[in-house]
DNA sequence: TCCATAGTTCGAATGTAATCGAACAATTGC
DNA sequence: GCAATTGTTCGATTACATTCGAACTATGGA
């Protein structure tokens, strides 16, 4: 598989970030990521078929929430943590504290 | 008409208030709340008809972003801020400094 | 009482998003 | 080369949101 996209950060609309994190799907991956750090994929899906794993780690990604990485043939996500403090400071800490 | 509900802080859930926000015309009503205090309903709107905006306020409303006191003949829209301050700690800054 | 004002509710049209199976692509190991 | 693994893409279906006009409700004032 080719590389993924990644926006800018400072391309990224606070919108975007907010329509991804009000699926709560996309919610709890963002909160394990948060707490477990890397992780691929098929850790991360819940009896739900890859395809639709698969879209919503799209959405992660598009809106510049995470950040996709290729090792060989897994793919391996990371919150872009640091990125986002800087952008939007205190965001992140009151998403996963309310978690 | 009659006064509307409110969802107690407590039931309040972070995606509802996600969503809430993914909307460019309820982020702009939140961050003119924070920034000018109550407001009523016509103020905000932007050339939009009026049921269109009464649609965008009872979403910011049910999320329990906002609080509607009639006054007369006006609906007078406020923030809970206190409130969401407690449950979401640092959430309204971190969104209301990123505009 | 009658009218203006401020907003809600209804209903229909349109737009956008979620879901998932099936087929496909890239890498690794045999 | 072939099969297994990991995830993507496509396409269809279904579900949910937005938009806005029109009719309605409640209050206040002339």
């Amino acid at each position: 598989m080719r590389a993924h996209t990644h926006p800018a950060i400072e391309n990224v609309a606070l919108e975007d970030i907010f329509h991804a994190l009000s699926d709560p799907v996309r919610l709890d991956i963002v909160r394990r990521l948060a707490r477990d750090g890397e992780a691929n994929c098929a850790a991360l899906e819940c009896g739900r078929p890859k395809s639709s794993m698969s879209h919503h780690f799209r959405v992660l990604r598009d809106c510049g929430l995470i950040h996709t990485r290729i090792e060989g043939v897994t793919h391996l996500n990371a919150l872009r943590k640091k990125e986002l403090d800087g952008r939007f400071p205190g965001l992140l800490k009151a998403v996963l504290a309310a978690g």
